[in-house]
DNA sequence: TTGTATGCGTTATCAC
DNA sequence: GTGATAACGCATACAA
């Protein structure tokens, strides 16, 4: 059954004016007497009238929304993201649709499609682990659609980006545990293919390396899918925890990763921090009472959100092409708790 | 900067043909040679040319998306729900939008009317907790607008509803505690008015009276904002703890709530369950990593959003109105772990 | 002060 | 087999 709704010639017709009277007389133009503006705002609230934004939008070339791409809205950084782009977005009355890739390549892609199609003015989007291409991004960006990166990125597209200092965030939380005397920190990282992967990647090998421990490369491993296939966690630990050397603590580079390993070792009764220690990148807002609590690496969720909406709007408003671009790197929270 | 995007007529300029022609070899009409759509379809896929939503919205009188208004999607449950609700949606071909009302009434009209004002097809929701004035659900509804409550439904609307037996949800859990030997049981539920609410409430009382245990009013305490205002749920607490006999078990409505305890008795060192013991309704997928692992009721997130979405896109399709609503009751599931 | 005509991108209808 | 035209709902340039 099709709803339908009360249209600018409806009051037109009923009112005995054309629709343009009616449309000026709604935008309270000066052109319109007073005693005809009233008439037809009066009956266009009786009626409830809405103007369709479908037929606005058309005829502007502009939807007002923006699209949002992250690999899963169930995931605590990512919902305080979006907390924050929604915030910003509405103050600016814009709308938001978002979109999840679920980490999985082709749908990111459709996605994208769906959203540049003109459904969207611009994109905030935070890559899916499995994006190694990036040529459905690059040709949009190019084409002149307004995009802004957030968390993970793509170097290879010059717009505005909003990340964390990676590095100085694992450097510091790979600091606070060779200073605790752990030697045999294995590092769960996310997808390969993810800059920000390295970049974390570097900070934990700078902090072993001050700490003279060298690196052991069969105690870096990782998850391509970020954790969202199956058993991807625990095969990667069953691995690790396989060998002779056995690590005494672990870093888990996201959200996902550092509560598939406290699943992990509660399934196989290894205790934290007693068998091994274990720090990760977490917004979760439950991780203090986690048993036992842990430490985290925690990054300005919200802020980046809002950070990367201005960015979007300053580029879709903008009147001529923006040259200049801006990324900006926020600094990361640690938190020591009981896990180490 | 605008973006502009390829149109048929673009298409049409450069191969000298009518945008009519254009729009029929696209679309491989039965009318148009063999010759002259190889020609479109290669240009067309050379240019990447999209056809504009928008104007097939218009055009059609429909936007094949859906709207959803929960109060926040940082939450175990509601994030599940949509999962469930995106998977369905996106087989049948519609894309789905989504608003946070964050528990305030005039945030949920506000969306809703934005919604309403042909931006979807249909709605799904589940009602902020502030929300006791339903006329405009009812007005909208009246008008055939296709609404579909799941969670936190609306009696007085007549349409499709799935949600699950809180009732024995709630009977279950607290019969679970009194033969236990638990005896002050405490319940902190959600907005009073939400009809839930009631639902779960008289579980818990069906339960006491079994277990001959009095109804205490005192140990009744309501949170009308969810859990969502700053110290809504330290305060009811506070209440509890502060009279001279302490209640020795809690039951919690909803994940917010349930977690909001554990919060509390953390920061006021209370044991669990050795002071106090704790159920909640809870879809927080690492209940079970939390000190101590909790008793929860799980609900059966993401099929309700799927069924919600089915019964949604009947009434949307449906070529006459359809008047024999159904309201779907899902059975929960009841886990026992440590906190109680 | 109000009305008429046009166009946003697309497709259905009717003409040739 | 292809093209011209109207329509979806709205806003605006131009006419009156």
């Amino acid at each position: 059954m099709k709803y339908e709704a009360v249209t600018i010639k409806d009051i037109a017709k009923v009112l005995n004016l054309s629709t343009s009277t009616v449309s000026r007389a709604l935008r309270d133009s000066y052109e319109i007497s007073a005693e005809t503006k009233k008439l037809v705002i009066e009956y266009a609230e009786k009626i409830n009238y809405r103007p369709n934004p479908i037929a606005l939008s058309l005829k502007e070339r502009r939807t007002r929304s923006l699209g949002i791409i992250v690999c899963e809205i169930a995931n605590s950084f990512f919902s305080q993201v979006i907390d924050g782009i929604e915030s910003v977005a509405y103050s600016r009355g814009y709308n938001v649709t978002f979109l999840q890739s679920h980490e999985s390549f082709d749908k990111e892609k459709l996605s994208l499609e769906y959203l540049a199609s003109r459904s969207v003015d611009g994109l905030l989007i935070s890559v899916s682990t499995e994006t190694q291409d990036f040529s459905h991004l690059t040709q949009l960006s190019n084409r002149g659609f307004p995009i802004v990166f957030f968390d993970r990125i793509v170097d290879e597209i010059d717009t505005h980006k909003v990340i964390v200092n990676n590095f100085k965030g694992v450097y510091t939380a790979t600091t606070h545990l060779t200073e605790k005397g752990y030697k045999r920190i294995a590092y769960i990282a996310n997808s390969e293919f993810l800059t920000l992967t390295k970049d974390r990647l570097n900070g934990y090998k700078k902090a072993l390396g001050e700490a003279d421990i060298e690196i052991d490369e069969s105690l870096i491993k990782y998850c391509n899918h970020g954790g969202m296939i199956n058993d991807e966690v625990e095969k990667v630990l069953d691995e690790i925890f396989a060998s002779k050397k056995k690590p005494d603590a672990i870093f888990a580079s996201s959200d996902k990763l550092t509560t598939g390993c406290l699943h992990y070792f509660k399934k196989h009764n290894i205790k934290v921090p007693k068998n091994v220690a274990l720090v990760g990148f977490s917004n979760n807002e439950n991780s203090d009472l986690f048993n036992p609590s842990l430490t985290v690496i925690k990054q300005p969720a919200m802020e980046m959100g809002e950070i990367a909406t201005n960015y979007l709007l300053e580029l879709i408003e903008s009147k001529r092409p923006i040259k200049d671009f801006e990324t900006r790197i926020l600094d990361t929270e640690f938190i020591v708790r009981e896990s180490t």
